[in-house]
DNA sequence: GTAATGTAGTCAATCAAGTTGACTATGTTG
DNA sequence: CAACATAGTCAACTTGATTGACTACATTAC
């Protein structure tokens, strides 16, 4: 496990991240979470989202987006309401399971990125979270954005 | 983009590294390779690889395997050669084509880094590459490893 | 104000990449 | 050599995405 590239650092890290986070979501009934979820969820925050919208920020097509929501919402994490303005929108909103699962996904990272802060040390957490935001900085403009696509 | 939370940050600064990577292999005619490849491709150097081994390494089923091998084998990336001792197996290759991506490959993601470098410096990125080591490396204790499954 | 065009969401069919189970041929062990 | 184990493949299925067609409503141009 040793010298390894930058590219396969990123994919390990994030992996043992998701891995562990979604172990324990198990553990607390959450099971039937998967990692794509999350990431909508926090877009879903405060206010809830269209399907169009949640599309774009997922990078994927309002009709996966369709198929997703019929899931969590069968899965009791998120309901359909009536869009306020638009006859034809709806909005998408989180449920108290939704809100609780969030919650639970907030404090499992924080105690992930606890015992890393452990590890490493205060400072070079720090140094890390900063940097690798210069890098996503940098990567969308770019790009013109759009095209990076996260879970959680 | 202010503000996202550790595992927010690895995965999209792990998403736009892999999306340039694979833009710019597109570019130069290695359009029908995807992220999963490059990683099989990595453990079959130098020597070739059998299915088996190929299926622990990525944490798929050996049936996964094979198509994927199929599909590398009728791309001209790898070959199927008979096993030296071993006439139920075979042992997987590299072809001529399916070394040139692996040099393309090394050489893009050595940009890509130089061009971080460039950014946040080589202290840094030193220090960023030596804390993730330790993250995963502790990940990998933790769960005596083999969950995780990486790319490229 | 209505006709033409655009947009939000859903339904259906398809595709890609994985799974499980069954099978053949070969290898290993008692 | 009989019994069991292993490498690889074939077939059927699942999952999560896609594209295309459609309905209902909204917006724009005349």
């Amino acid at each position: 496990m040793n010298q390894l590239d930058l590219s396969s650092l990123l994919s390990l890290s994030f992996s043992a991240t998701i891995n562990e986070l979604h172990d324990r979501l198990s553990d607390l009934s959450y099971g039937d979470i998967r990692p794509a979820h999350g990431f909508m969820f926090k877009y879903m925050i405060p206010n809830g989202a269209t399907g169009i919208e949640l599309a774009e920020h997922l990078g994927i097509t309002k009709q996966a987006v369709s198929k997703m929501v019929d899931y969590l919402e069968k899965c009791d994490y998120v309901t359909r309401q009536p869009h306020p303005t638009d006859k034809r929108g709806k909005i998408i909103v989180l449920t108290e399971r939704g809100w609780s699962v969030v919650k639970a996904k907030e404090k499992i990272l924080t105690e992930i990125e606890q015992r890393w802060i452990e590890n490493i040390g205060a400072e070079r957490m720090q140094m890390l979270k900063e940097d690798l935001t210069k890098l996503v900085n940098e990567a969308n403009e770019d790009k013109l954005s759009s095209r990076l696509r996260p879970v959680w």
